[in-house]
DNA sequence: ATGGCTTATTGTATAAGA
């Protein structure tokens, strides 16, 4: 089984890279953060004709996430059930057995912003849905973009950016908060290369100087854990033109 | 040198991303 996600940044922009990736790469699963589109948008048909049902939860302009598959996906649902929250940044869906969450972890903008503290609110929320889950479904995946560098060795700059959102204290402990649930990061299963990243700025020439981030990640469950096989970053989609700014994270699993 | 780019929007500048 082969699981991915990839913040598009724009569906709508990025469909050609998707349907082009998808025949390549044939995920089981591909997670999908910021489409920023309406459902009523959302290329259902193009996505049937590459193979691929697809749930989505969308709207204009801002967020959106879906959850791309040829397989059957059952029991789905969006949001975090009793955060009363307006913007699109979570669906889940089962496939076969495995529980599958995809989320668009809010930015957060800066530490002393009110968009941090709906972060750090929306993490608390995240982290007591995942509990509720994992007592459901004890193979569960959490695929998506977090928006949390988890550790300094995930910074191109540590120094420049201690201290800063994404790599600050209170959201690095509610990466280790959902660690604790029993959610292992899967790049971390295995050797990578230094200076591993997900994510680079449009600007300064970021990409081709290798200045990024990690912070797109997929946690994996205490049953799912001894099933992983690989995990690695795919930087081929970030060298095409027009590229999502967010390059897939994969993993692979023996379990069907 | 605190910017640089990319996206969407009833836009020709602004907001947001990270």
């Amino acid at each position: 089984m082969k699981l991915a996600t990839w913040n598009v940044n724009s569906l709508n922009v990025r469909l050609p890279h998707v349907l082009d990736w998808i025949a390549l790469e044939k995920p089981d699963v591909l997670c999908l953060q910021e489409t920023k589109q309406e459902d009523s948008k959302f290329p259902y048909d193009a996505l049937k004709e590459a193979g691929y049902n697809a749930i989505h939860s969308g709207q204009k302009t801002y967020n959106g996430v879906a959850i791309l598959s040829p397989h059957l996906m059952e029991d789905v649902s969006t949001g975090i059930p009793g955060l009363n929250d307006e913007q699109k940044r979570l669906i889940a869906a089962t496939i076969g057995d495995v529980r599958i969450v995809c989320a668009y972890i809010p930015n957060g903008q800066s530490v002393d912003s009110d968009k941090y503290q709906y972060k750090l609110g929306w993490l608390e929320a995240l982290s007591a849905y995942l509990k509720d889950e994992l007592a459901r479904y004890p193979k569960l995946a959490l695929l998506g973009d977090y928006n949390i560098a988890p550790e300094d060795r995930d910074v191109h700059d540590p120094a420049a950016w201690a201290g800063q959102v994404l790599v600050s204290e209170p959201e690095r402990e509610a990466f280790r908060i959902l660690s604790a649930l029993g959610l292992h990061d899967s790049f971390r299963l295995f050797e990578q290369e230094d200076s591993s990243f997900s994510w680079w700025d449009y600007r300064m020439a970021a990409f081709r100087r290798n200045l990024g981030l990690r912070i797109d990640h997929i946690l994996v469950s205490d049953a799912l854990k001894n099933d992983c096989l690989r995990c690695w970053i795919d930087k081929s989609p970030r060298k095409l033109e027009r590229p999502s700014d967010h390059t897939p994270v994969v993993l692979e699993l023996t379990c069907a």
